[in-house]
DNA sequence: ACTTTACGCTACGATACCGTATCGTAGCGT
DNA sequence: ACGCTACGATACGGTATCGTAGCGTAAAGT
């Protein structure tokens, strides 16, 4: 009942340090398999749907050498979602509102066609939860906001923004609503609205004076 | 097999229309008490923890009892959840900022005190893939924008508002932040960001006249 | 009082899923 | 060529959960 055990605790790729330099192809290969099969069935049917057999009929790889891998189910689902997507490169157009246009785009493009983005409800219910969840979740989310933290700095260092500004709020202004766009009221999420929602956090849909004005084009 | 099964088939308050006028007693007292220890069971473990066994355990109800009131867990679970919450009211501060304002704080206070908004994760992951499910939680969704909805066409008829405003996207700018900041980024939800995304939605946080202006408080 | 209706209880059958044991086989390094 | 390591297949044991059957009992309605 101890270490000895033939089938699962003796883990794959665990020996010399040959094994980091000249790794075992059958272990990169069962490893890369198990996970892509992970991540695919994430998208489709979210942590409560990506069961182990599943995963093992999916992508071909025995369930006892899953298990050898990872010693559990959740084991393996943190580390499939902690590989999740791919993080945004801040642009530079010059300009802040131009940076921000290009940013979020980008970023509704992400949640409207990356299927892995799918699972992040599924992620977000477990991390109400569970803590180790939400740490996870919490570097997921961390990289994606990292590039608009970057150009808000940017602008602050240039005088584009007011220096009182709170990036964090600015963020949620900026990002928020694609967020609640895709699933909160469920609706289109273009590109046109992620510009109309720049505008909106940027200049603002009032005329500066008041009300009864000229109306300002959005 | 057909309807004459004596457990389950035959289901409660069906009889005549008495049971509209006079309701039996026992009949309401039970399916109010499993609504609500659903609903309590549903904020505490989301829609996969809302088991039929620990409803029963919890109402104090039997299993058989739950089955013939509801033909299937799914069933309770969106009539549950289709009760949730109490609607928001459309507030009149004579302007639309002090509208915006105390709507949104209103909500901020609701998404982080209120124990049923901790199901929602859980029904946009569900939403995600069982179309009944989108169908419930969009008349739920509905509920909750529609006051400010209310308060932006009042702005539009006393022209605080542009003419050629979207409503969504105003919505979306000014609550799509707070569910943001609730759920995907985890970071207090304050009445005072409630109030910092008004201000930047309407007015902007940027300077009218371009960079290099002496910035204005926010 | 008598009937109808609803409820409680226990016991099931049927799945689905987790994780392990056991044994045989194939690939890899040396 | 030989041993070590990883993989495959099958079969389990254990648990949780859904939904139903079959009873007896209590509370309504008349």
């Amino acid at each position: 009942m101890r270490k000895g055990s033939p089938t699962s605790k003796t883990r794959p790729g665990r020996s010399a340090k040959r094994d980091i330099e000249a790794p075992d192809q059958r272990v990169v290969r069962s490893r890369r398999t198990i996970l892509d099969a992970t991540t695919q069935l994430l998208s489709e049917r979210g942590l409560s749907g990506a069961t182990v057999d599943e995963i093992s009929r999916r992508s071909g790889v025995a369930k006892t050498t899953i298990y050898r891998h990872w010693p559990t189910r959740i084991d393996l689902l943190r580390d499939a979602c902690s590989k999740l997507g791919t993080p945004l490169e801040a642009p530079d157009a010059g300009n802040f509102e131009g940076d921000a246009i290009a940013l979020t785009s980008k970023l509704a493009r992400m949640l409207r066609s990356a299927q892995w983005t799918s699972v992040l409800p599924s992620i977000i219910d477990a991390a109400e939860r569970e803590p180790d969840i939400a740490d996870m979740y919490s570097r997921l989310q961390q990289g994606y906001s990292a590039p608009f933290e970057a150009i808000i700095r940017r602008a602050l260092r240039k005088g584009e923004l007011p220096a009182n500004t709170d990036a964090a709020t600015l963020i949620a202004a900026l990002t928020g609503p694609l967020f609640y766009r895709r699933w909160f009221s469920r609706e289109p999420l273009t590109d046109a609205f992620a510009k109309r929602i720049v505008r909106l956090a940027i200049g603002g849909a009032v005329p500066r004076g008041g009300s009864n004005h000229k109306p300002q084009m959005i």
